[in-house]
Formats: C-alpha cells, structure tokens, sequence
DNA sequence: CATATTTTTAACCATTTGGTTAATACTCTT
DNA sequence: AAGAGTATTAACCAAATGGTTAAAAATATG
C-alpha cells in the first residue's frame, strides 16, 4: 500500500495534466500519450493508476460538474433575502469561473455529446429541491409587490445565463467588444457586480 | 462536368450528415465512415466530393459561424430605436437557434478548442464596426435619460448572453427547471418576448 | 451504338491510438 | 543487507481510422 507520497504526487500530476487536455480537446481529441507527456510520465505508468481513458475523463468530468454547480446548489437552498442571493451567486460564480474558465465550455459540451453521462454526476434531487425553494422564494416575492411579476423558472434561468455564458463566449466576445486582452480583463473584473445589478435592476418594481 | 443534379444531390447529403455527426461529435470524435454511412454512400465517395476531413468540416463550420452571427451582426448595424432591436434581436435568435439547436455549443465548443479557426470565420470588421454604432446608440440612450447608465458592452454582452445560452444550456437546464419535456417546450415558445421585457426592464429608467 | 466522362464501390494501406506485458528501478520493512 | 512489494519504463500489439487505388457502373455525348 502506498504509504509514501509520490504516488499521490504522480497521481495529482496526472489529473491535472487530464484536466488540461480533456477540458482543451474534449474526450475524443485528447490523447492518452499527450496527457503522459504533460504528467511528465510514461505512458503505461498512466494506465497503471487509471485503468483507461473513460476513467479519467469521468473523474475529471465529475469534479468540474461538481465545480460548476456547487454555486448554484448554494444559491437555490440559501435562505436569505433574494437580492442577497443574487448578489451572492454572481460573485461565488465570478470567482470559480475565472478560476477554472475551461469548465463550463468543458461540461456543457460533453452534456451535448452523451447527456445522460452528465446527468449521472449532478445530485439532482438537492438542485430541484432547491429550485423548488427559490421558485417559492420568487413567488413570495412578486406577492409582496417586492418585484415584478416574472416566471421564476425563467428568472433563474436568466441569472444562471448571465453568470456562465459570459466565460463561456469570452475568447469570441472578448475580442469583439473590446480593443485589448487588458481591457477585457478590467471590465471582466466589475463583472460580477454588474450583472447583479442588472438582474436586480430587471426585477425589483 | 455535373450537368445532371444527382452528384448535388448526394454533395447535399453528404453536407447533412456532416452537419448532424460533427455538431454532436466534434472534429475528433465524427467518424468519416459514419458520416458515409449517415448520408447512404460509401466512404471513398466522401473523399471523392470532399478531399478530406479537415475540409468537410470546414465547410460544417463556416456554415453554423455564418448562422450564429448573422442575428447579431444585423442588430448591430441597425439603426432603428434600441428597444425595437433588442426585441428584433430575442425573436430572431430565438426562431434561428430553435431550428438549430446545436449551433452554438458547436461553434463555442470549435472557439474554445481552435479559436483562430473560427475568428477567420467571423466578417470581424463588420461585427465590429456594428458595434461601435450600437455603443454610441447606447451611449446616447443615457445621454438622454431614456435608459439607466450602463456599460454598453456589458449590455450587448448580457444580451447575446441570454439570447444564446439557455440554448447551450437546453439539455441540462430543461432537466432541471422542468417537470417534462412539453412543459419546456411550451416555456420555451414564450422565452424571446420574455428574455425582451427581462432586459429592457433592465435598463429602462 | 460506341466511347469518353463522371459517379460509385470494394479492397487496401499506413498511421495512429488505446491498451498490455514483461522486465527494471526504487523503496520500505525487518 | 535481503527480500517483498511498489513504481516506472521500453517494447509491443490489435483495432480503428483517415485516406488511396484501381476497377466497375452509370451517364452523357457524338
């Protein structure tokens, strides 16, 4: 049993190399000896701790899924004030997103090509018992005159857009709307409070 | 010389199929055999009219480039009040996307694997140039008190952003947010005049 | 009808690729 | 230091895959 810690170390450089391979070309276009060489390893060596290369790309897969909705599980169950909620959200998902920009092109992509594989990874019950939540949180709130009446399915949908897309569509949408990688950067930045704004903005009466 | 229409005819199969096989696949993961078998031909006929896979997909590429940004370019360039054309803009992605739902996430996901393929696809000077007249618009708009001051390329930003990705995001979101598959659909018929009233009540003063 | 041209096919081929094997280096325990 | 177990490697293999070739249908042309 591996009691040193070089094979974690091997491991971890393995998974990091999937990652960067798997969410750039996708499980097709990744290949075993290309995330060897960028583990800096042989490539039996990597068949020796994942078995083959469904494994590691659903272990991959699983941590950006897990990654990619964790901030959305803790928006639909919290239950603090809405506005707070957005704000909230926007800023978490700015911080994972700009952090780990591959993920959402990564997951909504391979939802694409096999859907039932991503949907194995979310815990969907907690994310629509969460949904239910909000959407009688929203509800609540259009009664009470607090927004504007909207379908709430719609609104989260909505929020969820405006905070994923964007790092989504950055390559193409960056160079389009601004002059400069730099100034890309900056206004991606206030990002976060912009778009709560927005959405606020959107709803309140 | 292909007087008869039988040899465009099998060209338009082949293009069919491409389309269907590489918009779910991918480059990497489309099999030219399959996209032989898809279009009912053998798969020496696939090289005989398109000399390789590279340039098959090209084609597939350029086409669903050209169809996502044509929307965009035309509310761009358009000159009429700013309210009409975000309302213009929601009913036509929305009829665009409907009939081809995989457009985007295939030309986002191509972005993210080879982004140059795809700049050299965009008309770019024409996009850009739209975009500068749809900034000073906007511009303008605040000026005159007629809307909430906003970055105007936040604001073109969050526009394709909710135009776009609930169909990137179709698959899983409609999972999630919906009890069946007819409840979305019905949803989703009634999104563009929504996602219209979500953006002007956005910045509207 | 004969022949030139285009369209279609079956059989092949070279390369790539995921995965295996068997041997070697390393590390830890006693 | 010896031996057991673990980590790592080079060489290899079978299957899949993009692409080619040469011949056969089919079609157009005179």
């Amino acid at each position: 049993m591996a009691k040193d810690n070089k094979s974690v170390e091997t491991q971890q450089q393995i998974l990091d190399a999937a990652r960067r391979i798997f969410s750039q070309k996708g499980l097709a276009g990744a290949r075993m000896q290309e995330i060897a060489d960028e583990a800096g390893i042989n490539k039996a060596l990597l068949h020796y701790y994942y078995r083959n290369k469904n494994l590691l790309f659903e272990q991959v897969l699983e941590e950006a899924v897990r990654k990619l909705f964790k901030p959305l599980a803790v928006f639909l169950m919290e239950d603090s004030d809405l506005f707070d909620k957005i704000r909230n959200l926007c800023h978490l998902y700015y911080s994972v997103l700009m952090k780990y920009p591959f993920i959402p092109n990564f997951v909504t992509n391979e939802a694409s090509m096999d859907r039932e594989r991503v949907f194995k990874l979310i815990k969907l019950d907690g994310i629509i018992d969460g949904k239910n939540k909000t959407v009688k949180q929203i509800e609540q709130y259009i009664e009470d005159g607090k927004i504007r009446p909207v379908d709430p399915r719609d609104l989260i949908w909505n929020i969820i857009s405006l905070c994923v897309f964007p790092i989504i569509s950055r390559p193409i949408a960056g160079r389009m709307l601004y002059q400069s990688e730099e100034e890309m950067e900056a206004a991606l930045k206030s990002r976060a409070d912009h778009v709560a704004d927005f959405i606020i903005a959107a709803i309140k009466v």
